[in-house]
DNA sequence: ACCTGAACACCGTTCAAGT
DNA sequence: ACCTGAACACCGTTCAAGT
Protein backbone atom coordinates (compact mmCIF):
# COMPACT_ATOMS: atom_id res chain seq x y z
CA UNK A 1 0.00 0.00 0.00
CA UNK A 2 1.37 3.11 -1.34
CA UNK A 3 1.02 6.08 1.18
CA UNK A 4 1.61 8.65 -1.81
CA UNK A 5 -0.88 10.75 -0.50
CA UNK A 6 -1.75 11.37 3.02
CA UNK A 7 -4.83 8.72 2.03
CA UNK A 8 -8.11 10.29 3.04
CA UNK A 9 -9.33 7.12 0.88
CA UNK A 10 -9.50 4.38 3.79
CA UNK A 11 -12.19 2.23 4.39
CA UNK A 12 -12.34 3.44 7.55
CA UNK A 13 -12.35 7.35 7.83
CA UNK A 14 -10.96 8.07 11.65
CA UNK A 15 -10.61 11.62 10.70
CA UNK A 16 -14.17 12.22 9.74
CA UNK A 17 -14.81 14.53 12.58
CA UNK A 18 -12.06 16.85 11.46
CA UNK A 19 -14.91 20.12 12.52
CA UNK A 20 -17.92 19.42 10.67
CA UNK A 21 -18.97 15.72 12.30
CA UNK A 22 -22.24 17.39 13.47
CA UNK A 23 -23.42 18.14 9.75
CA UNK A 24 -22.05 14.68 8.84
CA UNK A 25 -24.04 13.37 11.92
CA UNK A 26 -27.20 15.00 9.90
CA UNK A 27 -26.65 13.75 6.52
CA UNK A 28 -25.78 10.34 7.48
CA UNK A 29 -29.41 10.49 9.57
CA UNK A 30 -31.49 11.93 7.16
CA UNK A 31 -30.09 9.55 4.76
CA UNK A 32 -31.03 6.14 6.65
CA UNK A 33 -34.49 7.67 7.63
CA UNK A 34 -34.94 8.47 4.23
CA UNK A 35 -34.19 4.74 2.94
CA UNK A 36 -35.24 2.66 6.27
CA UNK A 37 -37.96 5.12 8.42
CA UNK A 38 -37.64 7.45 11.54
CA UNK A 39 -37.98 4.26 13.62
CA UNK A 40 -35.08 2.15 12.35
CA UNK A 41 -32.92 5.27 12.68
CA UNK A 42 -30.38 4.37 15.56
CA UNK A 43 -27.57 5.95 16.70
CA UNK A 44 -25.31 3.39 17.08
CA UNK A 45 -25.61 2.60 13.19
CA UNK A 46 -25.26 6.19 12.60
CA UNK A 47 -21.82 6.18 14.51
CA UNK A 48 -20.75 3.12 12.83
CA UNK A 49 -21.79 4.03 9.54
CA UNK A 50 -19.70 7.24 10.02
CA UNK A 51 -16.57 5.44 11.72
CA UNK A 52 -17.11 6.90 14.84
CA UNK A 53 -17.83 6.16 18.23
CA UNK A 54 -21.93 5.32 18.89
CA UNK A 55 -21.62 8.43 21.69
CA UNK A 56 -19.60 10.62 19.34
CA UNK A 57 -22.45 12.36 19.04
CA UNK A 58 -23.50 13.66 22.44
CA UNK A 59 -20.44 16.07 21.79
CA UNK A 60 -23.31 18.15 19.10
CA UNK A 61 -26.34 17.18 19.98
CA UNK A 62 -28.49 17.10 23.14
CA UNK A 63 -30.16 14.15 22.42
CA UNK A 64 -31.48 12.11 19.67
CA UNK A 65 -34.42 14.50 19.52
CA UNK A 66 -32.44 17.27 18.80
CA UNK A 67 -30.34 15.72 16.09
CA UNK A 68 -33.75 14.92 14.88
CA UNK A 69 -34.85 18.90 15.43
CA UNK A 70 -31.67 19.34 13.07
CA UNK A 71 -32.86 16.75 9.90
CA UNK A 72 -35.94 18.79 10.38
CA UNK A 73 -34.53 21.92 10.06
CA UNK A 74 -32.61 20.85 6.75
CA UNK A 75 -36.12 19.12 5.55
CA UNK A 76 -37.76 23.22 5.73
CA UNK A 77 -34.48 24.62 4.31
CA UNK A 78 -35.00 22.36 1.37
CA UNK A 79 -39.05 22.88 1.23
CA UNK A 80 -38.61 26.62 1.28
CA UNK A 81 -36.08 26.42 -1.82
CA UNK A 82 -38.37 23.73 -4.06
CA UNK A 83 -41.79 26.27 -2.94
CA UNK A 84 -39.57 29.11 -4.05
CA UNK A 85 -38.59 28.24 -7.23
CA UNK A 86 -42.11 26.39 -8.19
CA UNK A 87 -43.62 29.89 -7.39
CA UNK A 88 -40.66 32.11 -9.32
CA UNK A 89 -40.90 29.19 -12.73
CA UNK A 90 -44.09 29.49 -13.56
CA UNK A 91 -44.17 33.43 -13.60
CA UNK A 92 -45.74 33.95 -10.04
CA UNK A 93 -49.55 34.59 -10.14
CA UNK A 94 -51.93 32.21 -9.88
CA UNK A 95 -50.47 29.85 -11.84
CA UNK A 96 -47.46 30.28 -9.49
CA UNK A 97 -49.50 29.37 -6.32
CA UNK A 98 -50.75 26.09 -8.28
CA UNK A 99 -47.01 25.72 -8.86
CA UNK A 100 -46.08 25.68 -5.18
CA UNK A 101 -49.06 23.34 -4.25
CA UNK A 102 -47.76 20.97 -6.21
CA UNK A 103 -44.04 21.18 -5.46
CA UNK A 104 -45.10 20.94 -2.02
CA UNK A 105 -46.86 17.75 -2.23
CA UNK A 106 -44.22 16.55 -4.62
CA UNK A 107 -41.60 16.87 -1.85
CA UNK A 108 -43.57 14.97 0.79
CA UNK A 109 -44.05 12.14 -1.24
CA UNK A 110 -40.85 12.06 -2.52
CA UNK A 111 -38.92 12.51 1.23
CA UNK A 112 -41.65 10.76 3.32
CA UNK A 113 -39.91 9.98 6.32
CA UNK A 114 -38.24 13.59 6.08
CA UNK A 115 -41.56 15.03 5.77
CA UNK A 116 -42.91 13.34 8.64
CA UNK A 117 -40.01 14.23 10.82
CA UNK A 118 -40.82 17.70 10.06
CA UNK A 119 -44.42 17.01 11.08
CA UNK A 120 -45.06 14.12 12.73
CA UNK A 121 -44.17 15.05 16.68
CA UNK A 122 -41.12 13.80 16.70
CA UNK A 123 -39.60 17.23 17.63
CA UNK A 124 -41.99 17.39 21.18
CA UNK A 125 -43.29 20.70 20.32
CA UNK A 126 -42.59 23.51 23.27
CA UNK A 127 -39.37 22.32 23.30
CA UNK A 128 -38.15 22.39 19.59
CA UNK A 129 -35.47 24.18 19.40
CA UNK A 130 -35.60 27.93 17.56
CA UNK A 131 -33.44 26.96 14.64
CA UNK A 132 -36.05 24.56 13.71
CA UNK A 133 -39.13 26.93 14.25
CA UNK A 134 -36.78 29.72 12.46
CA UNK A 135 -36.54 27.37 9.34
CA UNK A 136 -40.43 26.32 9.50
CA UNK A 137 -41.52 29.89 9.30
CA UNK A 138 -39.67 31.39 6.75
CA UNK A 139 -41.18 28.47 4.56
CA UNK A 140 -44.50 29.12 5.77
CA UNK A 141 -43.42 32.98 4.90
CA UNK A 142 -42.90 32.07 0.82
CA UNK A 143 -46.54 31.41 0.65
CA UNK A 144 -47.52 34.10 2.99
CA UNK A 145 -45.64 36.41 0.75
CA UNK A 146 -47.24 34.79 -2.66
CA UNK A 147 -50.37 35.50 -1.29
CA UNK A 148 -49.61 39.23 -0.36
CA UNK A 149 -48.35 39.56 -4.14
CA UNK A 150 -52.04 37.72 -5.15
CA UNK A 151 -54.15 39.64 -3.02
CA UNK A 152 -52.38 43.40 -4.39
CA UNK A 153 -52.93 42.15 -8.10
CA UNK A 154 -56.34 41.53 -6.68
CA UNK A 155 -56.31 37.92 -7.78
CA UNK A 156 -57.23 36.72 -3.70
CA UNK A 157 -59.88 37.66 -1.38
CA UNK A 158 -57.81 40.69 0.63
CA UNK A 159 -58.54 38.35 4.08
CA UNK A 160 -55.80 38.23 6.72
CA UNK A 161 -53.01 37.20 4.76
CA UNK A 162 -51.68 34.77 7.91
CA UNK A 163 -54.96 33.05 7.72
CA UNK A 164 -55.31 32.70 4.55
CA UNK A 165 -52.17 31.31 3.97
CA UNK A 166 -52.76 28.64 7.20
CA UNK A 167 -55.82 27.52 5.64
CA UNK A 168 -53.74 26.87 2.45
CA UNK A 169 -51.09 25.48 4.02
CA UNK A 170 -53.15 22.97 6.28
CA UNK A 171 -55.26 21.89 2.73
CA UNK A 172 -52.19 20.56 1.24
CA UNK A 173 -50.65 19.78 4.27
CA UNK A 174 -53.29 17.64 4.31
CA UNK A 175 -53.38 15.95 0.65
CA UNK A 176 -49.40 15.28 1.77
CA UNK A 177 -50.09 13.65 4.65
CA UNK A 178 -52.87 11.46 3.54
CA UNK A 179 -50.77 10.68 0.74
CA UNK A 180 -48.21 9.33 2.86
CA UNK A 181 -49.97 7.50 5.32
CA UNK A 182 -51.86 5.60 1.84
CA UNK A 183 -54.90 6.57 2.76
CA UNK A 184 -55.63 7.30 -0.76
CA UNK A 185 -55.01 4.42 -2.45
CA UNK A 186 -58.40 2.82 -3.00
CA UNK A 187 -59.97 4.66 -5.67
CA UNK A 188 -56.51 3.95 -7.74
CA UNK A 189 -56.29 7.88 -7.21
CA UNK A 190 -53.38 9.01 -5.37
CA UNK A 191 -52.25 12.17 -3.88
CA UNK A 192 -50.84 13.58 -6.97
CA UNK A 193 -54.37 13.48 -8.55
CA UNK A 194 -55.92 14.78 -5.42
CA UNK A 195 -53.54 17.92 -5.09
CA UNK A 196 -54.46 18.72 -8.43
CA UNK A 197 -57.88 18.80 -8.09
CA UNK A 198 -57.69 20.65 -4.86
CA UNK A 199 -55.75 23.40 -6.32
CA UNK A 200 -58.51 23.91 -8.55
CA UNK A 201 -60.85 23.75 -5.74
CA UNK A 202 -58.53 26.51 -3.66
CA UNK A 203 -58.95 29.11 -6.49
CA UNK A 204 -62.23 29.03 -5.82
CA UNK A 205 -62.04 29.09 -2.37
CA UNK A 206 -59.19 31.99 -2.50
CA UNK A 207 -61.41 34.13 -4.92
CA UNK A 208 -61.96 37.70 -4.43
CA UNK A 209 -65.21 39.12 -3.37
CA UNK A 210 -67.51 40.24 -6.16
CA UNK B 1 -65.07 -0.07 53.82
CA UNK B 2 -67.61 -2.85 54.16
CA UNK B 3 -66.94 -5.98 52.06
CA UNK B 4 -70.46 -6.48 50.92
CA UNK B 5 -70.20 -7.01 47.72
CA UNK B 6 -68.05 -10.30 45.92
CA UNK B 7 -64.92 -7.25 45.89
CA UNK B 8 -64.32 -6.33 42.54
CA UNK B 9 -62.78 -3.29 43.48
CA UNK B 10 -59.06 -5.10 45.04
CA UNK B 11 -55.85 -2.97 44.18
CA UNK B 12 -54.38 -5.76 42.13
CA UNK B 13 -57.52 -7.64 40.13
CA UNK B 14 -55.86 -10.61 38.98
CA UNK B 15 -58.64 -11.90 37.44
CA UNK B 16 -58.77 -9.49 35.03
CA UNK B 17 -57.99 -12.08 32.18
CA UNK B 18 -61.65 -13.54 32.22
CA UNK B 19 -61.89 -13.52 28.38
CA UNK B 20 -61.97 -9.97 27.29
CA UNK B 21 -58.30 -8.80 28.28
CA UNK B 22 -58.28 -7.95 24.70
CA UNK B 23 -60.66 -5.26 25.35
CA UNK B 24 -58.52 -4.39 28.02
CA UNK B 25 -55.35 -4.06 26.90
CA UNK B 26 -56.59 -1.92 24.06
CA UNK B 27 -58.23 0.60 26.70
CA UNK B 28 -55.92 0.20 28.89
CA UNK B 29 -52.79 1.38 26.06
CA UNK B 30 -55.32 3.99 24.90
CA UNK B 31 -55.64 5.33 28.18
CA UNK B 32 -51.79 5.52 28.88
CA UNK B 33 -51.04 6.58 25.12
CA UNK B 34 -53.44 9.34 25.99
CA UNK B 35 -52.02 10.14 29.36
CA UNK B 36 -48.62 10.40 28.36
CA UNK B 37 -47.70 9.90 24.40
CA UNK B 38 -47.51 6.95 22.62
CA UNK B 39 -43.81 7.27 22.54
CA UNK B 40 -43.68 6.61 26.11
CA UNK B 41 -45.88 3.52 25.93
CA UNK B 42 -44.62 0.26 27.03
CA UNK B 43 -46.33 -3.04 26.74
CA UNK B 44 -44.44 -3.99 30.06
CA UNK B 45 -46.62 -1.24 31.66
CA UNK B 46 -49.86 -1.93 30.08
CA UNK B 47 -49.42 -5.77 31.79
CA UNK B 48 -48.37 -4.26 34.76
CA UNK B 49 -51.30 -2.13 34.97
CA UNK B 50 -53.26 -4.67 34.48
CA UNK B 51 -52.11 -7.09 37.17
CA UNK B 52 -51.00 -9.26 34.37
CA UNK B 53 -47.61 -10.47 32.71
CA UNK B 54 -45.93 -8.83 30.36
CA UNK B 55 -45.86 -11.48 27.59
CA UNK B 56 -49.71 -11.92 27.97
CA UNK B 57 -50.63 -9.68 24.99
CA UNK B 58 -48.89 -12.00 22.72
CA UNK B 59 -51.31 -14.06 23.35
CA UNK B 60 -54.11 -11.19 21.69
CA UNK B 61 -51.71 -9.24 19.32
CA UNK B 62 -48.67 -10.12 17.12
CA UNK B 63 -47.11 -7.32 18.45
CA UNK B 64 -46.91 -3.55 19.46
CA UNK B 65 -47.96 -2.60 16.32
CA UNK B 66 -50.63 -4.90 16.33
CA UNK B 67 -52.45 -3.28 19.29
CA UNK B 68 -51.73 0.16 18.14
CA UNK B 69 -53.29 -1.01 15.03
CA UNK B 70 -56.31 -1.61 17.19
CA UNK B 71 -56.06 1.16 19.49
CA UNK B 72 -56.52 3.20 15.87
CA UNK B 73 -59.08 1.37 15.06
CA UNK B 74 -61.12 2.32 18.30
CA UNK B 75 -60.57 5.95 17.38
CA UNK B 76 -62.02 5.63 13.48
CA UNK B 77 -65.01 4.14 15.26
CA UNK B 78 -65.47 7.13 17.95
CA UNK B 79 -64.23 9.70 15.44
CA UNK B 80 -67.67 8.36 12.87
CA UNK B 81 -69.98 8.71 16.17
CA UNK B 82 -68.82 12.23 16.66
CA UNK B 83 -69.04 13.31 12.73
CA UNK B 84 -72.74 11.62 12.82
CA UNK B 85 -74.07 13.59 15.71
CA UNK B 86 -72.51 16.84 14.25
CA UNK B 87 -73.93 16.00 11.07
CA UNK B 88 -77.60 15.56 12.47
CA UNK B 89 -77.35 17.31 15.53
CA UNK B 90 -76.79 20.54 12.98
CA UNK B 91 -79.86 19.56 10.93
CA UNK B 92 -77.73 18.59 7.98
CA UNK B 93 -77.44 20.77 5.11
CA UNK B 94 -74.78 22.87 4.71
CA UNK B 95 -75.07 23.87 8.32
CA UNK B 96 -74.12 20.12 8.97
CA UNK B 97 -71.07 19.85 6.93
CA UNK B 98 -69.50 23.03 8.86
CA UNK B 99 -70.68 21.33 12.11
CA UNK B 100 -68.78 17.73 10.95
CA UNK B 101 -65.60 19.73 9.70
CA UNK B 102 -65.72 21.31 13.63
CA UNK B 103 -66.15 17.97 15.39
CA UNK B 104 -63.58 16.32 13.25
CA UNK B 105 -60.43 18.95 14.55
CA UNK B 106 -62.61 19.15 18.08
CA UNK B 107 -61.75 15.95 18.20
CA UNK B 108 -58.54 15.51 16.77
CA UNK B 109 -57.18 18.15 18.93
CA UNK B 110 -59.29 16.71 22.52
CA UNK B 111 -57.26 13.31 21.66
CA UNK B 112 -54.24 14.00 20.20
CA UNK B 113 -52.25 10.96 21.12
CA UNK B 114 -54.84 8.58 19.64
CA UNK B 115 -55.41 10.63 16.49
CA UNK B 116 -51.76 10.24 15.32
CA UNK B 117 -51.97 6.99 16.11
CA UNK B 118 -54.21 6.67 13.37
CA UNK B 119 -52.71 8.76 11.10
CA UNK B 120 -49.13 9.17 11.99
CA UNK B 121 -47.48 6.07 10.24
CA UNK B 122 -47.78 4.07 13.05
CA UNK B 123 -49.35 1.38 11.32
CA UNK B 124 -47.15 0.59 8.76
CA UNK B 125 -49.57 1.10 5.62
CA UNK B 126 -49.72 -2.00 3.60
CA UNK B 127 -49.71 -4.49 6.02
CA UNK B 128 -52.30 -2.85 8.81
CA UNK B 129 -55.07 -5.30 9.15
CA UNK B 130 -58.23 -5.19 7.55
CA UNK B 131 -60.26 -4.11 10.68
CA UNK B 132 -58.21 -1.37 10.77
CA UNK B 133 -58.78 -0.23 6.98
CA UNK B 134 -62.51 -1.00 7.16
CA UNK B 135 -63.29 1.67 10.59
CA UNK B 136 -61.55 4.20 8.89
CA UNK B 137 -63.42 3.94 5.22
CA UNK B 138 -66.43 3.78 7.68
CA UNK B 139 -65.20 7.04 8.96
CA UNK B 140 -64.69 8.59 5.62
CA UNK B 141 -67.86 7.37 4.17
CA UNK B 142 -69.85 9.31 6.54
CA UNK B 143 -68.58 12.44 4.59
CA UNK B 144 -69.06 11.07 1.28
CA UNK B 145 -72.96 10.35 1.89
CA UNK B 146 -73.30 13.61 3.44
CA UNK B 147 -71.38 15.54 0.73
CA UNK B 148 -73.78 13.24 -2.18
CA UNK B 149 -77.06 14.45 -0.15
CA UNK B 150 -76.07 17.99 0.04
CA UNK B 151 -75.21 17.46 -4.29
CA UNK B 152 -78.95 16.02 -4.45
CA UNK B 153 -80.21 19.29 -2.93
CA UNK B 154 -77.88 21.12 -5.38
CA UNK B 155 -75.81 22.81 -2.54
CA UNK B 156 -72.73 21.75 -3.43
CA UNK B 157 -71.18 20.70 -6.90
CA UNK B 158 -72.04 18.00 -8.66
CA UNK B 159 -67.87 16.84 -8.70
CA UNK B 160 -67.03 12.88 -8.22
CA UNK B 161 -67.76 11.98 -4.42
CA UNK B 162 -65.12 10.75 -3.43
CA UNK B 163 -62.60 13.35 -4.79
CA UNK B 164 -64.39 16.14 -3.50
CA UNK B 165 -64.56 14.04 0.15
CA UNK B 166 -61.37 13.40 0.07
CA UNK B 167 -60.14 17.09 -0.45
CA UNK B 168 -62.56 18.51 2.05
CA UNK B 169 -61.12 15.38 4.24
CA UNK B 170 -57.39 16.77 3.50
CA UNK B 171 -58.08 20.19 4.59
CA UNK B 172 -59.88 19.23 7.66
CA UNK B 173 -57.23 16.83 8.07
CA UNK B 174 -54.65 19.13 7.57
CA UNK B 175 -55.83 21.69 10.48
CA UNK B 176 -56.44 18.70 12.60
CA UNK B 177 -52.36 18.11 12.27
CA UNK B 178 -51.39 21.47 11.95
CA UNK B 179 -52.88 21.98 15.09
CA UNK B 180 -51.63 18.99 17.33
CA UNK B 181 -48.80 19.87 16.16
CA UNK B 182 -48.31 23.68 18.14
CA UNK B 183 -47.75 24.85 14.57
CA UNK B 184 -50.16 27.21 14.31
CA UNK B 185 -49.51 28.94 18.07
CA UNK B 186 -47.94 32.15 16.53
CA UNK B 187 -50.43 34.43 15.95
CA UNK B 188 -52.84 33.90 19.05
CA UNK B 189 -54.41 31.63 16.75
CA UNK B 190 -55.46 28.16 17.22
CA UNK B 191 -56.39 24.89 15.35
CA UNK B 192 -60.14 25.91 16.59
CA UNK B 193 -60.14 29.66 15.01
CA UNK B 194 -58.52 28.23 11.67
CA UNK B 195 -61.38 25.45 11.37
CA UNK B 196 -63.88 28.18 11.93
CA UNK B 197 -62.56 29.69 8.54
CA UNK B 198 -62.00 26.97 7.10
CA UNK B 199 -65.71 26.04 6.64
CA UNK B 200 -66.05 29.20 5.52
CA UNK B 201 -63.67 28.63 2.68
CA UNK B 202 -64.82 25.50 2.05
CA UNK B 203 -68.19 26.92 1.27
CA UNK B 204 -66.68 28.55 -1.30
CA UNK B 205 -64.89 26.17 -2.87
CA UNK B 206 -67.60 23.55 -2.93
CA UNK B 207 -70.45 25.89 -4.54
CA UNK B 208 -72.25 24.52 -6.96
CA UNK B 209 -71.19 25.98 -10.68
CA UNK B 210 -73.36 29.07 -11.14
C1' DA C 1 -12.09 20.32 23.30
C1' DC C 2 -13.25 16.04 21.49
C1' DC C 3 -13.69 11.13 21.40
C1' DT C 4 -13.72 6.24 23.42
C1' DG C 5 -15.31 1.97 25.87
C1' DA C 6 -17.59 -0.01 29.33
C1' DA C 7 -21.61 0.10 31.90
C1' DC C 8 -26.62 1.12 33.10
C1' DA C 9 -31.45 1.07 32.68
C1' DC C 10 -34.89 -0.01 29.61
C1' DC C 11 -37.29 -1.97 25.79
C1' DG C 12 -39.93 -5.63 22.49
C1' DT C 13 -39.99 -10.32 21.71
C1' DT C 14 -39.10 -15.49 22.11
C1' DC C 15 -39.65 -19.77 24.23
C1' DA C 16 -39.70 -23.62 27.30
C1' DA C 17 -42.40 -24.52 31.11
C1' DG C 18 -46.38 -24.44 33.98
C1' DT C 19 -51.84 -24.80 34.78
C1' DA D 1 -56.04 -22.51 25.47
C1' DC D 2 -53.92 -19.22 28.20
C1' DC D 3 -50.38 -17.31 31.07
C1' DT D 4 -45.63 -17.06 33.37
C1' DG D 5 -40.57 -16.17 34.09
C1' DA D 6 -36.29 -16.17 32.48
C1' DA D 7 -33.55 -15.05 28.73
C1' DC D 8 -32.05 -12.62 24.33
C1' DA D 9 -30.90 -8.97 21.38
C1' DC D 10 -31.18 -4.23 21.06
C1' DC D 11 -31.63 0.51 22.26
C1' DG D 12 -30.48 5.64 24.20
C1' DT D 13 -27.69 7.66 27.49
C1' DT D 14 -24.06 8.39 31.21
C1' DC D 15 -19.49 8.78 32.76
C1' DA D 16 -14.79 8.05 33.94
C1' DA D 17 -10.87 7.79 31.22
C1' DG D 18 -7.97 8.71 27.42
C1' DT D 19 -5.63 12.13 23.74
Amino acid sequence: MAGSRPDRTRKRPDTYHHGDLRRALVHEAAKTMQAHGVERLTLRAVGDRLGVSRTALYRHFADKATLLAAVAREGFISLRGELLTAWQGAGRGLEGLDAMGIAYVQFAITHPAHYRVMFGGFIDSGIKDPEFEEQASAAFQVLVDALIALQREGLVRRDEPRQLAQFVWATVHGVAMLGIDGQLQHQHADARDLIQYAVDRLRAALAPRD
